[in-house]
DNA sequence: AATGAATGAGGCTTCATTCAT
DNA sequence: CATGAATGAAGCCTCATTCAT
């Protein structure tokens, strides 16, 4: 117990040093002294530099990839298991802050260099979001035209950049909840103002007019656009 | 015609270079190359590495912004407005893939030297979306309990990570057409089928009920933290 | 014993290089290469090629110093005490012949950026001179008529100008005691033979009427410049 | 008269900004910026920048040199002529200090690189000092013991070093006068107060046993050295 | 002759990694 | 296992020099 695993130590000092400096910023030198080790005891856990980050996704990424999944086995209702899902990644993300900035840098910056390789378990807890919609439009509640594989990431777009909010705290500081039911709402019910009744009908039109029109305009920017494109 | 600016060619060559290979990664003499000229001309154009990078995201986002800005200068409805930036952001993304790239991965990794530096422009270019939303709310078009600035960076999260649908194009290819629809949607209506009539009531009431559980369980859950906390 | 400090390993190389190829043209490869370490050894013990320079001023200068101004304490007579200085500077060159070409070249070269900065030690060093005289003057030994921190840069000058003669031996090759000899009588006699009983006097008087002739030289050869002065 | 030779606005740049910042340090560009030429310029009338260095010493000190050869060749006197030369000097390093700067600190700095090659009239120009000296004592007016190349280094060196005294004017400033003054005095004259009479007898035999005893010591100290000196 | 944009060799410095203790 | 001094490869950047105009 008190004597804590060395490999540990470093992992958590890793976490830190990276959020706070990045990936490539951060020197061997500087995780070493944040774990209190010599430079060398770091290339006795790990193989180098970058297997520390790979590490840090596998293991870290992995424990909220575990408990999620596992909280979410008890619930069916689809909607629920959304809240679960964006609730235990702002939490995690609240409890560790500097993971949420290793996770939300590195994994972009170093996604080329992971790729297929080892961030799978990545990719499986993108693609519980997908699971969770695919469920929820198999139940009639989820509008059909969402396309899982797409919506997955404008869903863990919004969550990895709201994340941002708390840590790098730009504008204000808002509480966990408040932007877990920010997040949660605006992509469950959207930002209109459903005005319910008849005018729900009204909405729907003008909404769908709204995006037919987008679609020509789209193919009319298109054809501007050939002519503005830069070879 | 022949005779290509040079400051412009080191750009184009940049934003290639450091889509493909990341800011660090990437050697100055990569650049070079790609632009097919020596070294040190690269540093008569710019001051160094790092003002390459700054000068990519002042120009590119301003060309973006300026357009976007200039184009909603004309539109009085706030949906059409989110429309319009969205498009244009997409569509820029699109014509420039890289550049989406460099955006994407760069702007976060770097933001930590940039900060309040040079990227006044990123942070307006995000503000255009607070203010479409406080319009939307001062029309009484957009609900009154989302905060502008919190929506802005869900938005252009959702936006960010959506563009490395067709970028990465980890599963498959979609059209610009169909990734601007599926992230309006999303955003102005919800995932949720709206149940109208009499259904939105237990819609909302069973939201309700949920996000009340989500706090009971936040509490909760933070609660359990306390043990599970890592010093 | 055979394991000789890394610190005093560089510094010795650096004076060799430094003596042979002058800071500008000395490379930290040869700096290194002459110590046997590797490029990077230097860093650890300097900060940068700069601070080798410095530090070389800085400890040898300050060997010079300490021991100068320990003999010195000993001594009462100014004469005796000019020697003892003169002395240890020229062994300590002449032990040393690298050290004294860079002190020679390094300390002037250099001496613009390094100005109130870190060679407060040739300061002092230098200042010990403008003391002894002070006190040989206040001692009625010495001429009231010289000035003290001009005659210090004069006698400084003719000992750091006279150790290349055996250094970069130009015409032949003489002993410290000749060395100290030639500089130590041409201080304090002078290179006129001295007509001591009787024709005393009348040096004195050629000397003065050879002076006052001069300040009117000075004056005449003032107001010819002026028309030959470039604007 | 109103189109100044390019060749002299070069030389005129190089010497302030060799003065200012060192001939390692200085940029072509900074020459040709203060010559208010193209930097492509100065290579049609320089083969390259060390050349530049070398036309300075060749022109400037030749001008000197003429001027002090051409006023010596009036003048049997070695005391005078020793006033005639210091004060040409002094008087040209009044004239022009940035040229002094320049000879003060390039000759050295870049002596090991010229050496034999161009810098004769240098040579010379010291070699000036060295035959007054001789001539001196052919006259029996100097004495005989000292050794001419010797005292003509230790002359300069004080002229030299001097220089500084005004330029860098580390604590005073003095005239020209009151610097001819002392460097011709205290070489001339020693710094001694002669004490005619009786007296001149007694100062001999100190100095005699002083400079006794400093070859005792010399000897001591050197076999001392045997034991210090680091290998 | 004059220009100054372009070149590219080469230096200083960093830092991931090794290895003798 | 642990250490941390030492290594040396490699990159950013400078600037003397060139050459097309």
């Amino acid at each position: 117990m008190t004597v804590v695993n060395k490999h540990t130590k470093i992992i958590s000092a890793a976490i830190k040093v990276f959020a706070k400096k990045g990936f490539f910023t951060a020197r061997i030198s500087d995780i070493a002294k944040e774990a209190k080790v010599a430079d060398g005891t770091i290339y006795i856990y790990f193989n180098n530099k970058y297997d520390i980050l790979l590490s840090i996704f596998e293991e870290e990424i992995g424990k909220i990839f575990d408990k999620t999944q596992k909280l979410l086995l008890e619930e069916e209702d689809p909607c629920r298991m959304l809240e679960i899902y964006t609730r235990q990644y702002l939490q995690a993300m609240k409890k560790n802050k500097n993971l949420g900035e290793v996770i939300h840098i590195e994994l972009r910056q170093t996604n080329r260099l992971i790729k297929d390789y080892r961030n799978n378990k990545f990719c499986a807890y993108l693609n519980i979001i997908a699971d969770i919609i695919r469920k929820g439009q198999s139940q009639k509640i989820y509008r059909p035209d969402i396309i899982p594989d797409v919506a997955k990431r404008i869903y863990f777009g919004a969550l990895d950049e709201v994340t941002r909010v708390w840590n790098i705290s730009l504008e204000t500081h808002y509480t966990v909840d408040e932007i877990t039911y920010q997040t949660l709402t605006l992509f469950r019910q959207g930002i209109k103002i459903k005005q319910e009744k008849k005018s729900g009908n009204i909405s729907k039109v003008i909404t769908d007019n709204s995006l037919e029109e987008c679609r020509r305009i789209d193919i009319l920017s298109e054809n501007q656009n050939i002519s503005e494109e830069q070879s």
